[in-house]
DNA sequence: CATTATATCTTGTTTGAACAAGTTTGTCCA
DNA sequence: TGGACAAACTTGTTCAAACAAGATATAATG
């Protein structure tokens, strides 16, 4: 199963911008310029475009070109459209992870549950109270609520380590899309036990819901990040027409 | 210049999905059926599937089918990947939208605007601060850096309305994307002065920078919200490839 | 010289086709 | 009955082509 040829110019075009070799405010290469370079159709050309000004590297203009938009300088923390890992943008940004898992509980979704979850009442879960750590320091509380049929197997050991790479690498599940509410909300008493808040009165809120690949509610989760460490990235195009 | 085609038919499916004459969980019709239906090419359907996907009302599964995932009970109040107006926001949720200009202020970027809002040095900007409220209770406390080249002829009397709709419709200025961040920070001044912050003692705050169509930058904004009322909602999709 | 037309770039939309690959269903055989 | 296989769905990827529409440089015209 190889990568799309799309997926690979879209690599190819963003390391591109992103090491400076396509400036920012130039324009690209024509789209027809990029077809004899890649060898392949035009749409192909225009979906890795089209994938690049989602994240935001670039925006057509059209009649013009592409022009670059991407700034070197400022560096995401947590990137946009895009669901990745603790760990992985823990990774990115150089700093060492470390996680405890200061709760482990098997449950069953009651109406309760269903309600703030979405998981079907009589859902077999795992609830999971997780603190995220970078360079030893408490940052993130991650309430999880797994789906027991997906995860099979997990341990307190493994819930330490990566669940998504569990997930991806052992269980061979693949996951599909996440939806993502952020809020504000004031400091919960665990919040406070777990996490230095120092001055801060409240807290960054993600909360999401987690899909695999074939549409099963995977994973509900409520991650509590220190404000003054928490940024989201996110990119979006004006359209015409009223919602 | 009618709307496109793909355009009318993610409208026609949205409208069924958050109308539930698709429910949730359920698939939808398959591609070559909408193909019959609306008298096209599976092209255009994928198309119009494919954005509601990313507005995370779908989620396709290889295979086997469509799957609805939008739930009609959670009503958004700040939408996904969309650029959207305050007003259009308040509207949508049945409020009453007012705005204060307390600041209005023509001045020209030096080394430290350019630095804070990518705006070139000596680039003629207008400075405005505003206090957004709804239904007469302060919720938001704006501050514009507007690109006075592209917004000619602003008044705080139209900064008092809509500047999106004087943009686009007495300008002609078409809008094209924006770059987003979220953060959340200690109140300023500023804050405690306009917007209730009650026993909050920090702020959701959305930095953005909206481009034209064609690509100049017009508006450098940073937007203070109280945290109660703060709500931001993303939808992602897990790739492959390591960033 | 200035203005207007024209040709030629660019991106945007849409079509039709072919094949790949995952899922479901039914059929056939042991 | 149970399992293997094949057929008939589904979505995913890629190609080639044509035309529309915005931007720009060139040539023709006043």
């Amino acid at each position: 199963m190889p990568a799309p040829k799309y997926d690979l110019i879209y690599e190819t075009l963003r390391r591109r911008i992103a090491t400076g070799a396509y400036p920012s405010q130039t324009l690209l290469p024509s789209e027809n310029t990029l077809v004899q370079e890649f060898s392949c159709s035009r749409n192909t050309i225009r979906r890795a475009i089209a994938a690049l000004g989602q994240q935001g590297y670039v925006q057509s203009i059209h009649g013009k070109g592409v022009r670059v938009l991407y700034n070197p300088t400022q560096k995401a923390q947590f990137s946009v459209g895009r669901i990745e890992s603790f760990e992985e943008s823990a990774l990115r940004n150089q700093r060492v992870p470390s996680t405890d898992v200061v709760h482990f509980e098997p449950l069953v979704a009651d109406e309760v549950v269903h309600k703030a979850t979405g998981f079907a009442v009589g859902t077999e879960l795992i609830y999971l109270e997780r603190v995220r750590k970078l360079d030893g320091e408490p940052l993130i509380l991650d309430l999880n609520f797994f789906n027991a049929d997906i995860v099979q197997g997990l341990t307190p050991e493994i819930a330490a380590q990566s669940i998504y790479q569990y997930l991806e690498q052992e269980l061979g599940v693949t996951i599909g899309s996440t939806r993502r509410v952020i809020t504000v909300e004031r400091c919960t008493p665990l919040d406070q036990k777990y996490i230095h808040t120092g001055d801060y009165n409240c807290m960054a809120v993600v909360t999401g819901s987690t899909y695999t690949a074939d549409g099963r509610l995977l994973e509900y989760t409520q991650s509590h990040h220190r404000p003054d460490q928490f940024v989201f990235f996110s990119t979006a195009q004006r359209s015409k027409l009223e919602p």
